[in-house]
DNA sequence: CTACACCGTGAAGGAGCTTCACCATATCGG
DNA sequence: CCGATATGGTGAAGCTCCTTCACGGTGTAG
């Protein structure tokens, strides 16, 4: 019975690989990161945030968080604000131009999602939601810090 | 119509995310990397090769896959021998040891593919895999280099 | 007021990736 | 046969991402 299981498995490893090299390249062309998109992401689902609580987020270290707040404010795309009652905190805060860039990169999510998945069978698509759905669920159970549930960028 | 296909998009991201730092930690623990297992892996489909042959299999520059056979070769994984005909080439070979570890990990991603998909009603199975393959033809109009083919680690 | 915990960052280092320059070798055209 | 040109691999330099350790500034509890 491993056939069939291991095409599948092929088949997502595979996208996988060609979903991430589109969106690094995508990146890339605007002169940003994936980690730093993935944190101004974070940033905008959650608001001005502490570096600590991003790098929760983020499962990354917070000296990493550092060193992406350094280069998103060096492109302008974030500010450090004093935190109003905690003084060894900073709130990291996205600029316009960075929630002006979010817009665009969600509208441009939006219109990937629908050429690759707008030609499906309706039936089919949402079969292969729910079968996602519940391989996501024994892969959450399987990776360790799986249930982090940050807005997939 | 685009909320189906971005609950798509979704879940399929998030399964990339989750099943990267799968990979990442399961490799690191046998003091492997992502990088070093994609040459691997392509040797033991291709057989020895040439340094730029591997560079153009995985798509990066000659230069990094120095870097990695170096890493390689440090750990005993492979070799440098010399081309019988091109002195300017080395052939990359991988050593009994790696053959081995290769199997053992071919072993685990059967395992892996079960333990995600195994569960899932045939026919439902099946619509995933249909699925994907639609969405991957799309997926590699859009990327370029999508056509390149190296057998998914 | 004194421990102790916590936030952010400097220092140092590793992996992955790139481009540019350079040498040795191969190959092609005259 | 030989000079021009292309090709294979590597040193040098540099960027991003990520880590751990050490440390100073600040909050907090006893």
């Amino acid at each position: 019975m491993t056939g069939a299981t291991l095409a599948a498995l092929d088949r997502v490893l595979e996208v996988t690989v060609l979903l991430g090299r589109d969106m690094t390249t995508s990146l890339a062309a605007e002169g940003l990161t994936v980690a730093r998109t993935t944190l101004l992401w974070r940033l905008r689902a959650a608001g001005p945030s502490t570096q600590r609580a991003l790098a929760d987020a983020l499962g990354v270290s917070a000296r990493n968080v550092t060193g992406l707040v350094d280069g998103l404010a060096g492109a302008g795309l974030v500010t450090r604000e004093p935190h109003p009652t905690d003084r060894r905190a900073t709130l990291v805060t996205p600029t316009a131009r960075a929630e002006r860039l979010l817009e665009e990169m969600a509208a441009g999510q939006a219109q990937l999602a629908d050429q690759l998945f707008g030609g499906l069978a309706p039936d089919r698509l949402d079969g292969l939601v729910a079968a996602l759905d519940e391989v996501l669920e024994r892969l959450r159970a399987l990776v360790p810090g799986g249930a982090a549930a940050e807005e997939t960028p």
